[in-house]
Formats: C-alpha cells, sequence, structure tokens
RNA sequence: CGGGAUGUAGCGCAGCUUGGUAGCGCGUCUGGUUCGGGACCAGAAGGCCGCAGGUUCAAAUCCUGUCAUCCCGACCA
C-alpha cells in the first residue's frame, strides 16, 4: 500500500540555500535526502528506492559477467593498510579510527586490501581463477571539501568489483568483460553517457576507462573525437605535435626590453601587443622536493598530470614564490627558460615555436625572439598541455570537440601491485609461483543516482528515467472530497498494483495544485489524473514527465496504456 | 589547507550600520469557507539569534576566540 498521505516524502517549496546543483537541490527538495554533516546524507524512502533499483542493475551485470557478489569489512585494520604502504600515503584523506587498545583502523575508503588478503589466503591455483568478487557497500573519503551533495560525499555508495586473473591475456578478457557491462549498465538506464580513456591516478596500472554521464555541470571535460571513436578525459587527451602555423625562415636576434609592472601573459598582450601564442610562460614545480620548471605556449595551460607521470613523481605541486625567487632570481611573471639553472621540461609545442617572448628571469625584464635550442635547451620536450576543443585528434587528427561529464564509473587495470605488496600469489600449471593480475572496476551508486537527476530534470522537478524511477506511476484524484473520483482513483490503483505496477495513490486531501507539483518535483515518469469532466466519460488523463501533452484514455484501456509506456521506456 | 562568504523557528529571509520587549513569508496545528497547477479567513504552537568568553545598567546587534556550513583551488566513484 503506498498512499502519498502515508509516504515520508517531505517536500520543501523553496531551495535550501546549501545546494547549489540541480541534482543537490532537487533531492533535497523533493524528499529523497536530508545532510547529516558534511558530504553525509540520510537516504529517505523515495532514494532508497531508486538506489536499489541503481544497485540491482549493477548486480545482474556483475553476475551476469561472471562476478560474484561478496560483502567486506568497513573497518580495516592498520597493519594491512601499512603493509601495501597505503597507511601513510592515502594520508588525510582516510578516516582513522581506534579501539581501547589504541590499535588503528581505516574506515575503508576502497578496499584492494582486503580482497587481495582474503583471496591470498584461500586461492592458490591457477584452476580457481580468474576470480571475480565484488560488493555494494558504503565508501569512507574524508575530501578535502566534500561538495555538490551526492556529488561527492565523505560516505558514499560503490560497487567495487576485483578481478584476479593468471597473466595479464586473462586480465584483458576480465577487463573487457566489465567494460561491456559497464555500458550494459548505463545503457539499461537509459543514461546519456560516454566511455573514455583516463589517468589511472593514485590506484596504480596502466590501462584505465572512465565512464561519464553527461551533463553540463559535470565536472570532468571530455575531448572527444565526431570521426573516429577517440575520446578522453582532458587529464589524460593526448596533444600531439603540431607544426607552427605561421613558421619563418630567420631567427631574429634575441632581445631584452624593459617590462615594468607587466607580470602576465595579458599584460604583455595589452601593453606591448604580443599575442598570447607568441609567448612561453615558465611554470616551477616541486617534484619530490626537486624544483623544475615546466615551459608552455602562453595561452596553454598545463597539465598537472602529464608531468607527474612523465617525472614518476609521487608528489608535484607549484612552487612558492619564495623558492622561485630564490632559484630564478625573480618573482612570478618574470620567469623565463633563458639562462635558468634549472630542468626543463618543455611542451612540444615550445619546440614548434620561433622567436617568442618570455620573462628574462629579472624582475621588469622580458626577452623577445626567443628561440628553443638556441637560448635555451631542455631536459626533454613532451606533451604538457591540456587539450582544447579543436586539437587534432590523436587518432584521425579531426577537431576534437568537449562535452562535460559527471564520472559514475571508473575501470582500471591495476597488475601485480597489490598483489606484490600482499603476497598474493598462485601455482601455474607448470608448478611455479606467480603473483595474480588484479583489476579493480568501481561505479558510483548513489553519485549515480545524482548524475540521473543532474542529466534528466527541468523547471518543475526531476524527470527519473523509467528504470530507476521511486515509482513508475501516481495516481492523482483532483478533488479528494469528491467521492467518484477517490473510488475511480482507487480502482486503477488496485488494478495496476494487481499488474505489479509500482504506483502511488496521492489520497491527500490538498488542491489539485499542490498534488500536480508534488507529483512533478519527485519526478514520477507516469501521472494518471483523474477529473470531474473526463471521468463523466469514463476517461481518465494519463501523462508522461517528460511531455508536455496529456492523453485521455478510457477507464477500461488505462492499465494497457500504462504498460506500455513502461515497457517502451524500461530499455532504449 | 589557502582564498571568499554565511550561521536568527522545519525552509527562505529581515533586523545588526546607530545596543533597549526577536520579526516577516512559506510550512505545521485548530476551526470555517473553498477545490484542475503551490487557495482564503480567523486563531495557535514553534527561538540558548551556532557556541564560549568579554565590554555594558543592558548584547541577535560591539569585541575576542571557537565551531559549523557553503562557494573557488589541489583530490576522486
Amino acid at each position: 500500500m503506498v498512499k502519498a498521505s502515508q509516504l515520508f516524502y517531505p517536500t520543501l517549496r523553496e531551495v535550501p540555500s546549501e545546494a547549489e546543483i540541480a541534482s543537490h537541490q532537487l533531492l533535497l527538495r523533493a524528499g529523497f535526502i536530508r545532510k547529516a554533516t558534511a558530504g553525509v546524507y540520510s537516504y529517505l524512502p523515495l532514494a532508497k528506492r531508486v538506489l536499489r533499483k541503481i544497485e540491482n542493475i549493477v548486480r545482474e551485470e556483475m553476475d551476469r559477467a561472471g562476478g560474484q557478489e561478496v560483502m567486506m569489512p568497513i573497518i580495516q585494520p592498520q597493519e594491512l593498510w601499512e603493509k601495501s604502504g597505503r597507511w601513510s600515503l592515502y594520508g588525510d584523506e582516510m578516516f582513522r579510527v581506534y579501539d581501547r587498545h589504541e590499535r588503528g583502523f581505516a574506515l575503508g575508503p576502497t578496499h584492494e586490501e582486503i580482497i587481495t588478503t582474503l583471496v591470498d589466503a584461500d586461492v592458490h591455483s591457477y584452476r580457481n581463477l580468474p576470480l571475480l568478487l565484488y560488493q555494494i557497500q558504503n565508501k569512507y573519503r574524508d575530501e578535502i571539501r566534500p561538495r555538490f551533495g551526492l556529488m561527492r560525499g565523505r560516505e558514499f555508495i560503490m560497487k567495487d568489483l576485483y578481478s584476479f586473473d593468471v597473466d595479464y591475456d586473462s586480465l584483458d578478457i576480465s577487463y573487457k568483460k566489465m567494460h561491456a557491462a559497464y555500458q550494459a549498465i548505463y545503457n539499461r538506464m537509459n543514461l546519456k553517457y560516454r566511455v573514455v580513456e583516463a589517468d589511472s591516478g593514485a590506484i596504480g596500472g596502466n590501462e584505465s576507462h572512465e565512464f561519464m554521464v553527461l551533463a553540463d555541470s559535470g565536472e570532468c571535460l571530455v575531448l572527444y573525437c565526431e570521426t573516429c571513436e577517440y575520446a578522453a578525459n582532458v587529464e589524460k587527451a593526448q596533444c600531439n605535435a603540431v607544426p607552427n602555423p605561421s613558421p619563418v625562415s630567420v631567427q631574429q636576434e634575441i632581445e631584452k626590453i624593459s617590462t615594468p609592472g607587466l607580470r602576465t601573459i595579458q599584460d604583455l598582450v595589452a601593453n606591448l601587443g604580443i599575442p598570447e601564442h607568441e609567448q612561453v610562460k615558465t611554470l616551477l614545480y616541486s617534484a619530490d622536493g626537486d624544483i623544475i620548471a615546466a615551459v608552455l605556449r602562453g595561452d596553454r595551460d598545463l597539465n598537472e598530470i602529464k608531468l607527474k607521470n612523465y617525472l614518476g613523481a609521487e608528489q608535484l605541486f607549484m612552487a612558492d614564490e619564495d623558492s622561485v625567487r630564490e632559484r630564478c632570481g625573480a618573482g612570478f611573471g618574470s620567469l623565463g627558460p633563458v639562462g635558468l639553472r634549472l630542468k626543463i621540461y618543455a611542451d612540444l609545442e615550445v619546440a614548434q615555436m620561433q622567436n617568442f617572448s618570455c620573462g628574462a628571469n629579472e624582475d621588469d625584464y622580458h626577452f623577445c625572439n626567443v628561440n628553443m635550442g638556441r637560448d635555451f635547451t631542455a631536459e626533454a620536450i613532451i606533451d604538457l598541455r591540456n587539450a582544447e576543443a579543436g586539437d587534432p585528434c590523436p587518432i584521425c587528427s579531426s577537431g576534437l570537440q568537449t562535452i562535460r561529464g559527471i564520472e559514475v564509473g571508473h575501470i582500471f587495470k591495476l597488475g601485480t601491485k597489490y598483489s606484490d605488496a600482499m603476497g598474493a600469489s598462485f601455482i601455474n600449471a607448470n608448478g611455479e609461483e606467480k603473483p595474480m593480475i588484479m583489476g579493480c572496476y568501481g561505479i558510483g551508486v548513489s553519485r549515480t543516482m545524482a548524475a540521473a537527476v543532474e542529466q534528466n530534470n527541468d523547471s518543475n522537478g526531476i524527470i527519473w528515467p523509467m528504470p530507476i524511477a521511486p515509482y513508475h506511476v501516481i495516481i492523482i484524484p483532483v478533488n479528494a472530497n469528491k467521492k467518484e473520483q477517490m473510488e475511480a482513483a482507487a480502482d486503477i490503483y488496485k488494478q495496476l498494483l494487481a499488474e505489479g505496477i509500482e504506483v502511488i495513490l496521492d489520497d491527500r486531501d490538498e488542491r489539485a495544485g499542490v498534488k500536480f507539483k508534488d507529483a512533478d518535483l519527485i519526478g514520477i515518469p507516469i501521472k494518471i489524473t483523474i477529473g470531474p469532466k473526463s471521468l463523466q466519460e469514463n476517461l481518465v488523463e494519463v501523462k508522461k514527465r517528460w511531455e508536455s501533452e496529456t492523453k485521455l484514455v478510457p477507464m477500461v484501456k488505462v492499465v494497457n496504456t500504462v504498460k506500455e509506456i513502461i515497457a517502451a521506456n524500461m530499455k532504449k
């Protein structure tokens, strides 16, 4: 029995001031979630139903792909994390608790340590591999800045699967299965998404893909090619060397010019008319304690991940102005590669540039007509910049486009990073001991719910995709005091329930407007309205949340109409 | 953690400059009139003015500290 009068979905007329983005505002307003503390939320009945639907789709596809569901502890002993080295590496992002004996525990931010230990203890033979284990569970990460409601919580629901294989060929098969399963999952949820190449980041390993639900408010920038299949996160998107668009045959004499007070690229554009793309900027970084310089074209953004990966650095951050001044004799805004006694890493584009301008490592002076090779040399010439819209596709050279997305899934090939650290090995067919080859595969379940809202809403509220809607149908008798309306509503309600359709009967003694507004806000896909005039002709109104037209349907046909709409929208 | 802002009723806000009985709208409760896109009338309940100190005859208001929340940056499902 689901009657709106009894259902706990406290809707709000006004937007809580703490919420910034659509999904956060709407999930709060529609009575799906309430905040306990920053980045930690309670899920109310409607949200719980959506989460369960997402989980079930995920579960079915994981099982289909050969996964086996397990449940591992959230509280994990410190020793395990020390074994992998991550007790210290994970840093402040890990919630730590201590028991009465002062022994440390982590609230699991992820489960590589514990699952590798688990598998190591009981799997010893190639005959038991591959093994794919997963769980759906709360994860804990003490994010520096939780934000956007469920988008970046400190406690969140995640599906994590770990694969254990005998060799890399077998890992490829597991990885492909997961890749396909993830596509099936997002297809089944009717979400518009894109698979992109990604950096594997701190988790380790090499190959990695992210699954992005497309939404303008997404935090991730994706570059993709319409001609070929290439798509990558901006962190990963590769920039090939492009030839200088206006090459000159003569390298002019280097010239030092006085530029009092001019510090930024824009200052030089505005005051001296030097275009951004004829300037070079120099950024100083501390890489595991060593100060190094990165140089790139004035209008480009440095991709710190590319730099970090090239250097193989654990920690990379911009040098502060004091150490910059100490090394270069000048402050920010007057730096340049000429005469710089640091390792210089130049972007591919810089090698193509001629007669460019840059800081002179002396406050209030710049150089003009600088040429790399003649005036300075680089330790390495590498891809260092963020790709931008219009850049040539690294595969087919067509112009790349950009789109924003929300990262809801991420799959990694881990290799032996954790099996080596935790000692997870097996005996192969030749009797040799080998480390297991691992992969890990995550889906942010609670984030997926938020992403679905982010992608599917209008000014009236949420528009749930049918496969994950908390209920399929809401029945609204226009006037709760009219007996014939209430009886007709109850009748349809019973018929739908008998067909196994998930339906809410809005039996509240509210004005019609209130009921319509709430129905739209909570985003139920199908609305059946029972009004006085049409009822006399035994008709009711059926409206799809995502369309503006209302259809009059004979009472006797309502159940079939509803079933058809649901069936048509459960799959693309 | 650096930068910015905000904490007053369930939600949204005013009051603070210039200290003097804590207010408005929505929501909630009661009664009545209404009833197809957030009704109207009458009445009511609901506040350690984030917390702790200080100044003062007197503090929501001024001062100090502290905590929390939100936004921008680095991190990630």
